[in-house]
Formats: C-alpha cells, structure tokens, sequence
DNA sequence: AATGTTACTTGCTTATTGCAAGTAACTTAA
DNA sequence: TTAAGTTACTTGCAATAAGCAAGTAACATT
C-alpha cells in the first residue's frame, strides 16, 4: 500500500505538510515514537485509546510515507516494532510547537515536560 | 454554536492541540490570513480549492475555539473580515515547522518564502 | 486443555468531507 | 430596467473516513 498522494492539494509546503500528517492521529503515534514507544500495544495503550484498525491503517500510512520504519523483534509468529526514521525525527519541532501553543492557549491542557521542550531530532533516532 | 471539545480525548498538550487544529483545513484558513487574507472569497480562491461549506463551518470553529475574531466591513448586506486573535496569531510558530520540515523532507513542495519563515506573531495581530 | 497475550482484520454504523446546486442581498453593464 | 454578475453563504446528497465490536492467527502460560 503506498500512501503517498499522487498530487497534492498544492505545493504550498505546509498543504503538503498538512495531506501527509494533517489528521487527529498522526502525529500522536509520532509523538509517542519519541516517547520510545515502539510496538502495537504501546500506541493501543496512550491514553487516547486510538481505534485498532485506525492504529493499523496509520502505521501503514506513516510507513509508506517515509515517516517510521519498523523491523522485526521476533520471527515466530513475525512481529516488528516501528520507529521514526530522520525524516520523522525531524517532526519533533513541530509537535514541540504545537505543545507549547496548548499550553499557553488551552487552559485545560497540562503543561509539556522539560525533557521534551528540550529534546532534538538526533536524539530519537537509532536509539 | 460552540465547537470546543467539551472533554478532550487526554490532557496532553499535543491532543488537545491536535483536538482543536488537526484536521486538513485549519492550518491552511490561518496560513491565509497570516498572508493577510480576510474575506470569505480570500480564502475559497487559495489554490487548495476548499469546498465552501467546509470553509463557513471552520470559519465558525475557529471562532468558537478563539483563534479569529469576525468583524464586519460592510452594513447592507451585513459582510465580515476574518482575523487572527493572538492565540491564532501565536500558531506562526507550528506553520513554520511544518513549512521548513515539508520544504527538507517532501521533494514536491516549494520552498517557503523568507517573509514567511522571519515572520513573528505579533506582526500578524491588529494589522 | 483452557486461558491469555499480541497484533492484527473484518463487518457494520456513524460522522465527516466534498461536490453541486440553490439562495439572499446587493452591484454593475446593456 | 432588466439581466447578469458578485459575495457569502446554506442545503442536499453521495463518497470517504472514523469508530466500535467482534473475530482470528499464532503463539505462551497456567
């Protein structure tokens, strides 16, 4: 299954941007990816409670995007862990901005974390 | 009508954030009055080609959530101009990411404009 | 042998999106 | 002065996507 739109709405960058990761579960899975979740049952457990097939479709879509890789961890029956690639990784301004924005705006959103206000991209790949 | 998430799906900033702008629309409404754009016409002839009902229903959401201000330009008939508040204003920072990481990471997409990428929130607001 | 775990898929219902057309209140051109 | 155009919408309906519940395959554990 390959995802990546054919043609995008535009070339504006934050159109393209917005039709490869602009949904309400995307960048969840991403941010829990910087959060070294990595396998099935960690993103079924996020507090968001993200539909299983929904799950499934967006791991697919992510993948065939560039976003996450997975590999396997076991052969019998195969399993695999997913994590950010570069091109993910490099995400992590974006959610970092969208954090501090609903904190300062959303007065029932809790404050991000340190560690996460001060992570960089090199810090979650290959990890 | 009142569009904001009465419970959000977590108190995670990301969530809540994602609960109020994830969608395919949002970003690119206030994209366009980051451009100065104001009318509903502005914002149908942007090259995404936003069907019109969508657009008057994320006119009404981003009101209701506090991200623009509606104020009218004309009487007979009763017309508005669209425009940031601060809280919209201060979203510059997220588009901004998203543009640069779509400009490194997305082959198609052009390259944001300078203009755009030294921008500041505050050049946005009461202009 | 039965129960549990993990990682899914399938079927179905509900919600959202998008297209096309319609409408109201003007303005402009013939 | 009438017809056509403009602006800012709303309504109806079809297509797509999301979400819930249940099912399944391949093991591991009790």
């Amino acid at each position: 299954m390959n995802t990546e739109p054919t043609n995008y709405r535009s070339l504006c960058p934050l159109s393209t941007a917005l039709d490869l990761i602009g949904d309400k579960w995307s960048l969840i899975l991403v941010r829990d990816m910087c959060m070294h979740k990595s396998k099935y049952g960690d993103f079924q457990n996020s507090q968001e409670a993200i539909p299983t097939n929904i799950l499934a479709n967006r791991l697919r879509k992510l993948e065939s995007n560039g976003i996450i890789k997975k590999r396997p961890y076991q052969e019998k029956p195969i399993r695999y862990e997913y994590f950010l690639t570069l091109k993910g990784a490099e995400l992590l301004p974006v959610i970092q901005q969208l954090a501090r924005w609903a904190h300062q705006h959303i007065p029932e959103s809790m404050p991000p974390p340190d560690w996460f206000l001060n992570a960089k991209p090199e810090d979650l790949i290959k990890s």
